[in-house]
DNA sequence: CCCGTGACCGACT
DNA sequence: CAGTCGGCCACGG
């Protein structure tokens, strides 16, 4: 199956078949930050019910092997900032403002109706 | 099994 | 407000 085939919850466990039971609750819970929203590290972590492991969390999302199917840029540090190389994170910031989330001084602006 | 590696976080100075 | 610092943890070598 091709990753832009992928449609599905389903269709995206079974492409993440073979990896590691957390990279698959990271990937599957940042698959569903609808467009317009955005997340954070730790938040994940608290999802997936690892409320400490938001480092490990980050470390799964850097990799995102499946982008853009699993919309890894949906996810910025806790006060909102695009961590990583410059470059990924200039990338990631045009993209989540096109798609409608309010960004000031470069960071997105981090209120409850924006955040998954 | 030990160790280095981060797209981290919150407290503290 | 800008740095620093200690704690955190899955993963791969």
């Amino acid at each position: 199956m091709n990753i832009s085939d992928i449609k599905t919850e389903q269709d995206l466990l079974d492409v993440l078949k073979g990896y590691t039971t957390f990279e698959r609750a990271v990937y599957l819970t940042t698959f569903k930050i609808p467009r317009g929203k955005v997340s954070t590290y730790s938040r994940i972590a608290k999802k997936i019910g690892h409320p400490k492991a938001f480092r490990a969390v980050a470390n799964t999302l850097n990799k995102c092997p499946l982008w853009p199917v699993v919309p890894c840029h949906r996810v910025v540090a806790s006060d909102g900032r695009f961590t990583g190389n410059e470059k990924g994170a200039s990338h990631r910031r045009i993209l989540i403002r096109d798609e409608g989330v309010p960004i000031k001084g470069g960071k997105v602006v981090l209120t409850e109706d924006v955040l998954f």
